[in-house]
DNA sequence: GACGGTAGATTACAATTGTAGTCTATTTCG
DNA sequence: CGAAATAGACTACAATTGTAATCTACCGTC
C-alpha cells in the first residue's frame, strides 16, 4: 500500500506536520491542539498509529527528537479525492468538477 | 438533521433508488446486487436503518409495496462534498476545484 | 378462514475508529 | 551516578459500521 489508510483523526495530526514541517513532540501537541480539543494521550495514540503505519517517523536531529510526515499531503489528497469521486461520481472527476461549478451559490 | 448521516453501505442502497426511482423489494434487491455482492439479509438491514433514519420509506401503491428515497441525491452529494471540502481544504471549495484542475493527468 | 410468504424488528458479532489511561525503558539533567 | 522526564508500547472501552441470521406479525391467496 503506497499510502496507508489514514483515519480522519489521524489526518489531523498529519495535518499539523504538513502545515509546519517536522516538529518536536511539544510543538506537535500545541499545533494539533490549536485545532482539536484532544488530550495528549489521544494525540500520542494517533501518533503511535501513524508511526506503526509508516506515515510518520520520529528522528533525532542533533540531540532533539522530532516527528516528520512520511507521506505527502498531495498523495493523501489524491487518494481521498479519488475515493470520493469513485463513490459519488462513478470515478468520473469531471462530474465532481461540474457539480462544484454548478453549485456556486 | 436535514440530511441524516448515511454510511457508505447505506448509500449503495439509496443509490439504487436514485438510479431507478421507487422500486419493489424484489427490484431493489436486484438493483443493489448489480453492484454489491451482499446477501439479502444485509440489504434488508441497510434498508431498515435507512427507514429508521427517515431516508427511505415503504409505501403501498395500489396493493404493491415499494420503497422510495426521501432524501435527494443532490442534497446528499452536497453534504458529502462539503464535508470533504471542510476536512481537506479548510472549507474552501475553490481549493478543491483548483486541485482537480491541477490534477488532469 | 387457514396457510404461506414476506416486511420489518430484533439480535449478533467482528473490525474499525475515537478517545484515553498506564507502564516501562531510555534519555537527559543535575 | 541517581533522579526525573518522557517516548513509545500496551491496554481499555464505547460507538459506529459492515455483514448477516432469526423471529414475528401481517397480507394476500386459495
Amino acid at each position: 500500500m503506497q499510502v496507508p489508510h489514514i483515519t480522519e483523526a489521524e489526518s489531523a495530526v498529519l495535518d499539523a506536520l504538513w502545515r509546519r514541517g517536522p516538529l518536536s513532540a511539544f510543538q506537535l501537541m500545541a499545533e494539533v491542539r490549536s485545532r482539536q480539543a484532544w488530550g495528549d494521550a489521544t494525540i500520542k495514540t494517533l501518533l503511535g498509529r501513524l508511526m506503526r503505519k509508516g506515515a510518520v517517523l520520529s528522528e533525532r536531529v542533533d540531540g532533539a527528537l522530532r516527528y516528520r510526515a512520511l507521506i505527502e499531503r498531495t498523495a493523501y489528497l489524491e487518494r481521498e479525492i479519488q475515493a470520493v469521486v469513485d463513490r459519488l461520481f462513478q470515478g468520473d472527476p469531471k462530474a465532481l468538477s461540474a457539480f462544484l461549478d454548478a453549485r456556486r451559490h
